[in-house]
DNA sequence: TTCGATACCGAACATATTGTTCGATAATAT
DNA sequence: ATATTATCGAACAATATGTTCGGTATCGAA
């Protein structure tokens, strides 16, 4: 890819991320899109069809990154995945949203992080289900498969919310804990 | 209230609940609700600030009136809050949106459900905050008071979600089951 | 029934946003 | 060195928003 194209599409994601911390996502223009990112109109035209495509770019880039990142680290040591109990993937995924390498922890705190969760939840719902063994001893047998995979993706979704929004007091650790305590 | 003011008000309504059925929130504009509930521009301004507004306030009249509805149910017949299970709370808030006696199912199956679903789920806080004794019996003492208030309501909302996302093949009673399966 | 209050109409209006076009310029890859 | 291509910037039509205003019809209370 272009030099140039890259560092366009850096700085129209950088320049979306600096304003979503500001106001919501439907209150925010493409004019000031372009101009915090310093880019000409037609440009961002020629990268992004809308705002919206945007969003889901921006998302898939950064949660394809964190999920990746944490099943690579899980096949380095695959005793987490083979021996350890299951909080272990996910206390991972944990730390990394607590390290804020990337900029995915922004996203999940600002005030339009709704949009995001749901983009996180059906990427988290594929890792569960490539996890799905773990959770075997727990499951009810009654419980239909999708509804199972969806209820775990969406209790850890539902348990990272709590946790930004009451302001990220407890550890990883401690949330992972909360987490097994319920599912 | 002056009949008028009731008429317009609830042709918006009827019209914003039509649209929504169709296309996504954000793209539906005033001038189409307008035009469907046949009203003047300026009295949709008069009435609403914004759509966002509006959106907010048939909320605030479906939710608070289906849970209250289903307040009513409880202390009519006292033993469901005394002595039952805490799935019987529940079951009735099921039964009350297959019935859809009130347009709150339209609301929750169309595209744009997720944003009906946050107020519900905080609308729904309350609800299983005055229910919490109820669920003593199946928390772990490690887990705070407020995760553990907003986990049963997320899980609640996601179990919801997960229902009229598959196509509502389940009756209440399964759907209640499943619910007090996993929480 | 009358009468004062007020909700509605509808059309016009300024303003803001969207998405596109085009020729000129500058950076890039090979 | 050169052909390619991304960007600029300014202009553009089309659409959406939210407000204003005088006139009309409906309402609730006396």
């Amino acid at each position: 890819m272009d030099r140039r194209q890259r560092k366009t599409r850096e700085a129209i994601f950088n320049a979306f991320i600096g304003l979503l911390s500001k106001k919501e996502f439907s209150r925010i223009t493409v004019g000031e899109i372009i101009e915090a990112a310093d880019v000409g109109r037609a440009t961002f035209y020629s990268h992004f069809e809308t705002k919206d495509y945007l969003l889901k770019e921006l998302c898939r880039e950064l949660f394809c990154h964190v999920l990746d990142a944490t099943r690579e680290e899980g096949s380095e040591h695959k005793h987490i995945f083979e021996c350890e109990a299951p909080s272990s993937v996910f206390l991972h995924l944990l730390r990394h949203l607590q390290k804020n390498d990337n900029k995915v922890l922004d996203l999940l705190s600002c005030s339009s992080n709704e949009l995001f969760l749901q983009y996180f939840k059906s990427d988290l719902r594929r890792l569960v289900k490539s996890q799905l063994p773990l959770f075997e001893a727990r499951r009810n047998a009654a419980l239909p498969e999708s509804f199972w995979v969806d209820h775990i993706a969406s209790v850890f979704v539902d348990t990272v919310r709590w946790w930004v929004d009451s302001g990220m007091k407890e550890s990883p650790e401690t949330i992972s804990e909360y987490f097994m305590m319920v599912v």
